[in-house]
DNA sequence: TGGAAATCTGAATACCTATTCCTATATCAT
DNA sequence: ATGATATAGGAATAGGTATTCAGATTTCCA
């Protein structure tokens, strides 16, 4: 995983215009309000974590169970415990989800109200699409 | 790429709790209102989708310029034009983005306000965490 | 304290996907 | 019409990632 250290990709192409076509202000105009090689690659991290049907399910019960211990939740989504874990482990270390004690228990849930919102956002979107 | 079709995944576990611990009526209660394994399915085509580098720069850049030609944004986000073409294909096929012919240039657009709102609301998650 | 339960961790394999090259299609200019 | 430009499409390779297995860790109960 490791947030996609592409070191200083976003400089790389001021001479990449040699090519054809092209309206010189408005690449210009784009470039300087392209975000960083850094923040794409952690926008796309996450975006790439949210994108295995495995996790897609996991975190979608989620929220909609509110929280849920491992075992729970891979008999929710029908997947062996280990998977369960693996799966978490990598969403809990983006900040995705979070994970709370109790007893010999771990339950998880969704970490983030800025998450939330996106699951919410995305199911609209394939409603209305 | 092909929405993940998994035949009616999301009924194999009803017999699943056969392993150890689970609270029965919490894991039934997260079943009832699990989504489908085909819209999970979908759901995680569209990050899926989403959840590359070279992508995202071309979304943020679509969704600050409002709209470029092929070779503009090949020139902008820094890579040839052949992969941005290509990447452009998967987007329009997911209903991401837009094309509208003008003469020999194309131009491309985010198709969707909830793709916007997506794109926004993700970079905002990152800033606050 | 000893053993069992719940979860975690690391490694290996098999699958999927991004990239690239080459060719095809469509539009414009002469 | 013909050549050139802008983009599309298919195929192959290289790289990454999900899944699984075996073992480690932490907590509970007797």
């Amino acid at each position: 995983m490791a947030a996609s250290a592409e070191p200083d990709h976003e400089v790389t192409a001021l001479d990449a215009c040699t090519e054809h076509c092209v309206n010189p202000e408005k690449v210009a105009e784009a470039r300087s309000r392209l975000i960083s090689g850094e923040e794409a690659g952690r926008l796309s991290d996450l975006f790439r974590l949210l994108g295995d049907p495995t996790r897609t399910r996991m975190l979608y019960a989620l929220l909609e169970a509110g929280e849920l211990c491992v075992c729970d939740l891979s008999a929710t989504v029908g997947i062996p415990e280990n998977s369960a874990s693996h799966a978490l482990r990598l969403l809990r270390s983006a900040g995705v989800v979070r994970k709370r004690r109790s007893g010999r228990m771990i339950y998880y849930s969704i970490d983030d109200a800025h998450v939330r919102l996106l699951l919410d956002l995305s199911r609209e979107h394939l409603k209305h699409s």
